[in-house]
DNA sequence: AAATAAAGAACGAACGCTCGTTCATTTCTC
DNA sequence: GAGAAATGAACGAGCGTTCGTTCTTTATTT
């Protein structure tokens, strides 16, 4: 009796961490409700229907209660907050979104799960619920803001998803490549100074 | 007898095609051999094993016989032949390839069910024997070419491979959110621009 | 050119196994 | 002692694959 958790609570809690890893390990499909009894506490499968009405359950319920999305944006509003220049809005905001995703790899490997298995039903319908409206505040805030070329606002959208995007999937392979040597603050960094600067030197500026 | 092709390779062929797509709608283990043989003529389960040893078997031959890499490098290849300024060079290269990978978006979303469901052995290994040492090439003469600045390689190779990567995952969703106005060559475009040169205005230069 | 042998391609039926889920029952917890 | 939690056994369905057999095509021999 450590908190309010009582046993039932504790071995739903079991449950869902099996699920975790084995659903990160072998995905949905390659994973059995009696490789998430045996591997919760070898218990007997018939006992995770106490807790779980059906497999898609234990899933959605990982997405529901173990999302970090509101660690992200709440980061994310922090951080930015008082910030009145685009560079430095920019550059934040990248640094932010990657350790965020850094920590929580999990989560979006998860999310890379759902997309394949279920279409992204489950993240879609999150991120609608508790991620849109916090991202519709903030790119309106960074437009208000001086410092960027008169670009369409979809065009650095995007822009920005790709570098989020391709880091985390990056990331994936960057030990076996030649990706890893930099950590997530100096990938946001050059990530920022490319999205900002440019890689081009500046001699050849009338080119173009 | 149209061609050299027998009956035997036509019923090949069409187990494949069926494949092919299955796997797209449903992925590997989605997609059960009942399902194929139904899918490829209304034909018997065991038939297929006249041409297949096992069911991973008809995903493999998919990644052997209808990857697009040689049109891909090929592609690039040429675009890129006497190509002598290295901002010239970034936007032709993402413009090839954003081409190409449109043209055989397929093959790339099999390549996406290969790293869920196998880990990426297959597309690894085809990357290995027949994409790596162009790549090398590649990126040697683009870095003996003038006008970048002077940036680990790793960087930009890494910014590159953000970009392509994050294009193709953000354009499975484009349709439904606001990024769906561009092709991809005006993608190419935004992209090798923001690249090269930026997206902050020219007046806070002397910033950072 | 006809006859025969060999190989290829297709089939229905079945095998052994695993899946998600249910049930009646027992054990534990409050 | 009531209700929650856990159990072993079983269910029906589906899986990948194999088997024995038939039909068709190709190759070889007269």
């Amino acid at each position: 009796m450590s908190d309010s958790s009582t046993k039932g609570d504790q071995t739903r809690a079991e449950i869902l961490d099996a699920a975790w890893r084995l659903f990160l390990e072998q995905g949905y499909h390659g994973t059995s409700m009696r490789d998430i009894a045996r591997a919760a506490g070898g218990r007997a499968v018939a006992g995770l229907y106490n807790h779980f009405a059906t497999k898609e359950t234990i899933f959605e319920a990982l997405f529901i209660e173990r999302n970090p999305y509101e660690e992200l944006f709440g980061a994310l509003e922090r951080d930015l907050e008082g910030i009145t220049a685009a560079p430095e809005f920019v550059h934040t905001a990248l640094q932010s979104v990657l350790r965020v995703m850094t920590k929580h790899y999990d989560f979006f490997q998860l999310a890379q799960i759902d997309v394949r298995e279920f279409g992204g039903r489950h993240i879609s319908q999150l991120l609608q619920e508790v991620g849109f409206p916090r991202i519709v505040l903030l790119v309106a805030r960074l437009q208000s803001l001086p410092g960027l070329r008169p670009l369409e606002p979809v065009v650095w959208m995007r822009l920005m998803a790709c570098m989020i995007l391709g880091y985390i999937i990056t990331d994936k392979v960057a030990p076996q490549t030649m990706f890893g040597q930099f950590n997530q603050d100096e990938w946001a960094s050059l990530f920022a100074n490319a999205l900002l600067y440019g890689i081009a030197s500046d001699q050849g500026e009338d080119e173009r």
